[in-house]
DNA sequence: AACTTGAACAACCGCGATCAA
DNA sequence: GTTGATCGCGGTTGTTCAAGT
């Protein structure tokens, strides 16, 4: 992204000098008197904005300067980039854009930046939010370890099936995803004429296994999202029909790697899960329960 | 009616990478 | 090549507000 070489008034301010000069880090250091922390006033985000408009941004340290703005250029960055910017997206996250979050973090881990890429509108900040107050928390409850294997499989083959065949009712009741079934995959269209701007995605049965595997071949997804424009691959399998034979009795098919029902300790802990009422909340409501109760039992 | 508690969101911080003089 | 300024990321902490006690 260009810089703006925009004159700027000087002020004169001489409170980043003095640290600028001991410090390398001065200026991310806020420990000055003069520098306001905490949250942003409507006059603050006023401020940040028009000057936003008349002389664009970049160089955060002199442009909070410039605007008066008894902030740190990194604080303004961060206010702009995370709220105040037109194209933020904000409010609650669809469950395609659940599905989403949780395909490319089981690919890539905490890479927060690059996940926000392909959910426009969204944030790092607000994904990695998410993680940790959604997931974290289903992981906590189911009493283990986010990164553990016993947790990824629960993702993967309760969680995220759960998710698509939520996103299919949701499309069957209102129309406003199209889902298209062949032998290999499930085509998500979303209506355009709504207000859902998550991309399209395409399941393929085929890169499945690679995912699973481990280590991403970064190269796959990231060129086959950018390729398609509009659309992404993710790697999850895929016919409706599967999904109640792979709750049941998860060995076959596609899921030779793991069989979170083989572990009777997790058998019960997922059991307590979904009777729950805590449980309950964006990720599974009460038809998801019953239903993975019904598969449990 | 005061408190805790906790979920959700917002902001901060350190640090490595990159830029530019 | 060096150095200071800035950017951007990911971990962490802070703030707010509503629900529970």
């Amino acid at each position: 992204m260009d810089h703006h070489h925009h004159q700027y008034v000087d002020f004169g301010l001489r409170r980043e000098d003095n640290i600028d000069n001991n410090d390398r880090k001065g200026d991310e250091n806020n420990n000055n008197l003069d520098l306001k922390r905490g949250s942003w006033t409507v006059e603050e985000d006023f401020t940040l904005m028009n000057h936003i408009a008349l002389h664009g941004e970049g160089r955060w340290n002199s442009l909070a300067r410039s605007a008066g703005l008894k902030r740190t250029g990194k604080s303004c960055r961060l206010r702009w980039l995370n709220y105040l910017r037109s194209d933020v997206r904000r409010g609650n996250i669809t469950l395609e854009e659940q599905l989403l979050i949780l395909q490319l973090h089981s690919r890539w881990g905490n890479r927060w930046s690059k996940i926000a890429q392909h959910l426009p509108g969204r944030t790092d900040n607000e994904i990695k939010n998410y993680w940790r107050t959604r997931v974290q928390k289903q992981a906590k409850q189911l009493k283990c370890d986010v990164n553990s294997k016993e947790f990824k499989d629960t993702l993967h083959y309760l969680w995220i099936p759960r998710l698509v065949e939520r996103i299919q009712a949701s499309s069957n009741s209102n129309n406003q995803v199209n889902i298209q079934k062949t032998n290999e995959n499930i085509i998500i269209n979303n209506n355009k004429n709504n207000n859902n701007i998550v991309p399209n995605m395409i399941f393929t049965q085929e890169n499945y296994s690679s995912t699973t595997t481990t280590t991403s071949s970064e190269n796959s997804i990231g060129t086959q999202i950018s390729d398609m424009s509009d659309n992404c691959y993710t790697n999850y399998p895929l016919n409706q029909s599967d999904y109640g034979e792979i709750l049941i009795s998860p060995t076959g098919g596609y899921f030779q790697q793991g069989d979170i029902f083989n572990d009777n300790n997790h058998h019960q802990n997922m059991s307590q899960l979904f009777l729950d009422d805590n449980v309950c909340d964006n990720l599974w409501n009460i038809d998801d329960m019953l239903f993975l109760q019904q598969q449990l039992n």
